[in-house]
RNA sequence: GGCGCGUUGGUCAAGCGGUUAAGACGCCUCCCUUUCACGGAGGAAUGACGGGUUCGAUUCCCGUACGUGCUACCA
């Protein structure tokens, strides 16, 4: 490619960002750096009814989170500043005058009543129907000039072609093709001055010297508006290749993933945990419910994309390396929540215990439980094959930490008698003498005392799982006693054997 | 309604005119584990439909059906 790629994420903080927004922001990013260029980010807030206070540093936390850095943004500066549409404002007016000016478009004064009325029936404000409407073309020059007197408000409207092809060659669906009549004169500036987003788009992927766009596929139908606009303003040549990415649809059934769905069917579908500040609802997010970011930019990479091997986990370094737009797929993929659990299973397998050790810290207070560095790293290494979130680290490891405040007694109640009762107490007896508390010393003891005693192994093993434990799940059972420690293990198990 | 886009097992999907139609998730069976997981072995399950083109279509073309997106002074 001749020219530095540049790519733009542009969201509008109307919300939290959804698993959607965040892929793309994934395949922006891996195409950029997959050709060593930049990744942008920019707000388009320019429609002020609909901005959400905090949605924007939600924006900025999630890609943080991710380890989706941009090169330039609202925060993070560049030479195109500013990055945020609301603050752009001046420049585009410059460029619907030229449009205006050059015949490209022009003023329209219509109320709502009279854009419902002119609807009703499926009309569409086009090349038929705009003689009959009240703008700059229908009225002449002193009557537009009135009514701007007057300070009668108006937009600004595309003069869309009437029965033009326009082609486009998008980098995942290949030629496209749109017929000029078939969408309607768009408006470019709304009555506030503030630009649409199919001007602010154009002229600020132009300005920024955008080489690559991309967006969800529902971009696609007013595609063909921007292509005229590119043209119109004179800058085709500077055109950006586009690329429209498929959706992500919900598990079951059909349609767009929505939060509801998630709500619904019991996942999340933002990265982070959001309190929506109209209803004041809070959902949780990937994050808390104990995704690695890894897992779920992992997860999210490959729900639209593949690099036609087998292999399944990447690494974002794998994933920028071996991203090809053209491999990305062109229809919307079902989400499906297990094969995302599945995802982060394997990468809790394949980190490291110390830095998963970090991770669980904050999970593990909210049950009210520290441990130190050390021994959480312990514990993980024991039960991080039984892992598949975070918080697993706690419901998989509780009774490394606490006490268990009873045991499933039902599990070894009905076989149990005072020859056991004394083995066990007799076992205890024989680990003052022990020289050291390790796992081979433990079950050496264990199997001479089982010896000594005339009774099978078997039938003990549960009975000191169930008293270590509480129940009938965990790690070896002479791990568990090791980590634990002497003075623990004596504990629990004398605790048991009051109650059994 | 109009237009766009799409359609390989339940889900994610490989394939790019000739294959026993990969693999993964989930499900089932067995093995391993004196627990539960992990792991291993195996299994059930797929080309929407109808026409072409071709010696030969999952693959190319056209219809139909179905799905989905858009059709705002929202993005």
């Amino acid at each position: 490619m001749s020219k530095k790629v540049r790519v733009r994420f542009a969201p509008s903080p109307t919300g939290a960002l959804h698993l959607g927004g965040v892929r793309t922001v994934l395949y922006n990013y891996l195409f950029a750096k997959h050709h060593g260029g930049e990744f942008i980010l920019r707000i388009e807030d320019t429609d002020q009814s609909r901005y959400v206070p905090g949605a924007e540093q939600y924006i900025y936390d999630c890609l943080k989170w991710c380890g989706l850095e941009p090169d330039e943004s609202p925060t993070h500066g560049g030479p195109y500043a500013p990055y945020r549409q609301s603050e752009r404002k001046p420049m585009y007016l410059q460029y619907a005058q030229k449009l205006v000016d050059e015949g490209n478009a022009y003023y329209a004064f219509d109320t709502a009543e009279e854009l419902e009325q002119m609807r009703n029936g499926h009309g569409q404000y086009d090349a038929k129907k705009r003689g009959s409407m009240r703008n700059s073309l229908s009225l002449s020059a002193e009557e537009v000039a009135a009514l701007k007197e007057q300070g009668v408000p108006y937009v600004v409207r595309i003069k869309m072609p009437e029965n033009e092809t326009l082609y486009l060659e998008d980098m995942v669906r290949g030629e496209l093709s749109f017929n000029t009549s078939l969408v309607d004169d768009k408006v470019l500036l709304k009555a506030d001055g503030m630009p649409t987003y199919h001007l602010a788009v154009v002229v600020d992927d132009y300005l920024m010297k955008i080489t690559h766009a991309f967006r969800g596929e529902e971009w696609l139908p007013s595609a063909p508006v921007h292509i005229l606009l590119w043209k119109y303003l004179g800058w085709e040549q500077d055109m950006p290749l586009w690329a429209h990415l498929p959706l992500i649809l919900k598990p079951d059934g059909n349609g767009k993933l929505s939060k509801r769905d998630g709500d619904r069917l019991g996942f999340p579908v933002f990265p982070l945990g959001w309190t929506d500040p109209k209803t004041n609802d809070y959902s949780a997010g990937y994050k808390e419910i104990g995704f690695l970011p890894q897992a779920f930019v992992n997860m999210l990479a490959v729900l639209g994309w593949n690099d036609g091997s087998e292999q399944e986990i990447f690494t974002l370094d794998e994933l920028v390396q071996k991203f090809q737009i053209d491999r990305v797929h062109t229809t919307g993929a079902k989400f499906d929540f297990e094969k995302a659990k599945w995802f982060n299973t394997q990468w809790i397998m394949h980190t490291d215990v110390t830095v998963l050790a970090e991770m669980a810290v904050p999970f593990l207070k909210e049950k009210g439980v520290t441990a130190n560095a050390e021994y959480l790293a312990k514990v993980i290494t024991l039960i991080k094959d039984r892992c598949h979130l975070l918080t697993d680290v706690y419901t998989q490891g509780a009774f490394f930490f606490t006490t268990p405040e009873t045991i499933d007694e039902s599990a070894i109640k009905d076989k149990w008698n005072e020859v056991k009762q004394t083995f066990f107490k007799q076992w205890m007896e024989g680990f003052t003498a022990l020289a050291t508390w390790d796992v081979a010393t433990l079950e050496q003891n264990f199997n001479d005392a089982v010896a000594a005693a005339g009774i099978k192994k078997g039938e003990v093993m549960l009975p000191l799982r169930v008293m270590l434990v509480g129940g009938k799940h965990g790690p070896g059972v002479f791990q568990i006693a090791e980590l634990l420690g002497q003075e623990e293990t004596v504990k629990r198990i004398n605790n048991a054997l009051v109650v059994l």
